[in-house]
RNA sequence: GCCGACGUAGCUCAGUGGUAGAGUGCUUCCUUGGUAAGGAAGAGGUCGUGGGUUCAAUCCCCAUCGUUGGCUCCA
């Protein structure tokens, strides 16, 4: 039966009541008039719809404006529907893939035919659209039936949406219109484009339609709008202020690393202080591991080939790595290692093992080198050549739950020590409709994801689970960082792997004098030194812990005349193992100071005649400005503690 | 690998169908200065590379290499 008069509940807690059919306008209209001013979409029973949507039935409802994020992305759909417009209007013909908001903003891909698209048209694009907004065009939305779709579609001869509706249910599909557009869609928007005030079109790139590379390639179009040009102009600043961030201007800025084309590219030079940063970084782990019962091992670069076809790897990604190395020997052929893990088997299979032995976790610094596809490439965070803080724990079954939480405890004790509060721990498993593409038995996947959502729920992890994104020989645990610019980089990684036990024929002795097969766990909480190095620049924008920076201070002296007085003090501060550079340079003391502020030295002591006189030094620190005047042993005793401090606290 | 963009002095970038400029850095000289840029002079570029169009190409076209925004991939 149906209802004729409706309860709403507001967020408040508050009820009141409404005839049935009455829109959530409707509500924001009767609360105030400012709020229906604002009002952009309507949470109703938890679901977003649009405002003009009329209500049937008792339910919650919020009013969404613009500072809820459900709101935001509803924005960005609608504006999507108006970019969409907007290319209609200007390049008769187009056939339109999909248009989703994004985190920021919307894209919409494109199908321009024959046709070359550049960039220079955004221009003209974001003009039409403002132009459009303006007509106040209201988003109405229709309920069609399959059959009524497909006319349009045909009608139009847009073959991608007819693909998307082949996919949707008759009685679940409607269109949306706005203006002269309307767009198969499910909703909800906005409720008119006069909301669309400022527009930023942002880039073009190439998308295969549905993320098929065999299927054709569409223009996409990213873009950003905002319900006040303010908003705009202060979200194209933020992103200046990330592109300062970015881990391969500060690189070269700072001299820590960089690339050449005659070396190859994505394989990264260390400078010497981008190495002074690495070591110290590894050293950190190296100590923290064997607290943990690692033991450190090393291992060549190169493997015979017959290693990685006993690993398997050879047939999965022989073709695409970077091929063999002969020798003056007629067939015989190495491969530069793109993995550690089957050197590390070769080491356990050394001797006969006893459960008694286990669990043992090699662990190595060990470089590898993958031929990533040239597009791929992308300053440290992905690269051809690169070293895994890697280790390998062989274990019994019963003992690969412990050894995992272990491993989720060291990552989090890496992540908290750099301060990496804002991660995603994402747990990866098999595709279940499509298992071919993965090695190893159902019965020993089925443990191993168990296993690895067990130890996430015990250690308390939150995670998200993705389903496909497994490795083929075992689930994973990924520990994703975002970069300045809000890409998602993996960096901390554990792999149960019950593969490559068996491929190497591991075992150990049981307690019943039995052989057994031992599983591996991979793991790296850096994931390598190269991501975690770009990741750990774009997160503290170059300035790093006292006890990691390159440089921890600059001896500058007033005028050349001190120079020797400041050598003096780098005697002392280098022999208690602080780094630093005395400046030198025939410079006034104010253009000394600016730079080292510049180059981002934490520390900054002034010597002139006052200092060599009393053997002291003027100390100076990176944003604050003058500390005063102190001695030597006290400047000593003062950076010492605060790095002490630092690595107490790590 | 695919689509788009870019490649000019060590760095950041301007510029033009008639063989090139700024700022900064670098070198030298003057200055010896007390907490975010002292002054002057000078050196530096086959305009990524290879073809083509043209009387003439750094500029237009093609190819190639590299970088870059995405897509796909990622042991």
């Amino acid at each position: 039966m149906e209802q004729k008069i409706i309860k709403i509940t507001l967020p408040d807690a508050s009820t009141r009541i409404f005839e049935a059919g009455t829109s959530s306008m409707d509500i924001a209209t009767s609360i105030s008039a400012g709020l229906a001013r604002n009002v952009l979409a309507a949470e109703v029973n938890g679901e977003v719809w649009d405002t003009a949507r009329p209500i049937y039935t008792d339910a919650t409802l919020k009013l969404l404006t613009w500072n809820d994020q459900n709101a935001q992305t509803t924005f960005w759909h609608s504006s999507a529907h108006l970019m969409a417009e907007a290319l209609e209007a200007l390049y008769p013909g187009v056939k339109l893939g999909i248009g989703p908001a994004i985190e920021k903003g919307f894209y919409y891909d494109v199908d321009f035919g024959d046709r070359d698209f550049s960039l220079t048209e955004l221009e003209q694009i974001e003009k039409k659209m403002l132009e459009l907004a303006k007509n106040n065009s209201v988003y109405s939305r229709k309920e069609v039936s399959k059959t009524e779709a497909f006319e349009y579609f045909s009608q139009k001869g847009d073959e991608y949406k007819l693909e998307l509706i082949e996919g949707l249910q008759d009685g679940q599909i409607t269109f949306y219109t706005q203006g002269s557009f309307v767009d198969l869609c499910k909703g909800p928007h906005i409720p008119h484009t006069g909301f669309i005030k400022a527009v930023k079109l942002l880039s073009v790139a190439g998308a295969y339609w549905r993320g098929d590379i065999k299927r054709k390639q569409m223009t996409r179009i990213y873009g950003i709008t905002f319900p006040q040009a303010k908003e705009l102009k202060e979200y194209l600043e933020l992103l200046e202020e990330a592109k300062k961030r970015d881990h391969r201007k500060i690189g070269k800025e700072l001299e820590l690393f960089a690339f050449s084309e005659n070396v190859g590219m994505g394989l990264p030079l260390w400078l010497p202080k981008g190495t002074a940063l690495r070591e110290r970084l590894e050293s950190f782990l190296r100590k923290e591991q064997i607290k943990r019962g690692y033991s450190q091992v090393v291992s060549p670069h190169i493997g015979h080939k017959n290693l990685y076809i006993t690993s398997g790897h050879y047939e999965k990604y022989g073709a695409d790595s970077f091929q063999g190395i002969k020798t003056p020997n007629e067939g015989e052929e190495f491969m530069l290692k793109p993995m550690n893990c089957p050197h590390h088997c070769e080491m356990y299979k050394t001797k006969p093992r006893s459960y008694r032995d286990l669990p043992l976790r090699l662990a190595e610094f060990g470089t590898v080198y993958r031929y990533e596809q040239s597009g791929e490439l992308h300053g440290l965070t992905r690269v051809r050549g690169f070293t895994q803080d890697d280790a390998h724990i062989f274990c019994r079954p019963d003992q690969v739950k412990f050894e995992f939480i272990n491993v989720i405890n060291l990552v989090l004790f890496v992540f908290n020590a750099f301060g990496f509060k804002d991660f995603t721990a994402q747990i990866s498993l098999r595709d279940p409709d499509n298992k071919t593409k993965y090695v190893g038995s159902d019965e020993n996947w089925e443990i191993a994801e168990r296993q690895i959502q067990e130890a996430a729920t015990e250690t308390g992890l939150k995670t998200v689970t993705e389903l496909g994104e497994a490795a083929f020989y075992g689930p994973k645990l990924d520990f994703m960082v975002k970069d300045a610019l809000g890409r998602k980089w993996q960096l901390g990684t554990v792999q149960v792997d019950y593969n490559l036990p068996e491929r190497f024929s591991l075992e150990y002795v049981g307690a019943d004098n039995q052989k057994h097969r031992p599983v591996m766990i991979h793991r790296a909480p850096f994931g390598s030194m190269e991501r975690f190095v770009a990741v750990l620049i774009e997160h503290c924008a170059g300035n790093f812990p006292l006890w990691l920076t390159p440089e921890q201070f600059a001896i500058l002296p007033i005028s050349e005349k001190y120079n020797d007085y400041a050598q003096e003090v780098l005697q002392a501060l280098q022999a208690q193992e602080l780094r630093g550079v005395v400046d030198e340079r025939n410079e006034k003391i104010g253009r000394k100071i600016r730079d080292a502020e510049v180059s981002k030295v934490p520390f900054m002591l002034v010597v002139g005649e006052q200092e060599a006189a009393s053997k002291t030094v003027a100390v100076r620190r990176k944003g604050q400005g003058d500390l005063g005047t102190m001695e030597i042993a006290a400047f000593i005793s003062r950076l010492s503690s605060e790095v002490n401090q630092e690595l107490t606290l790590v």
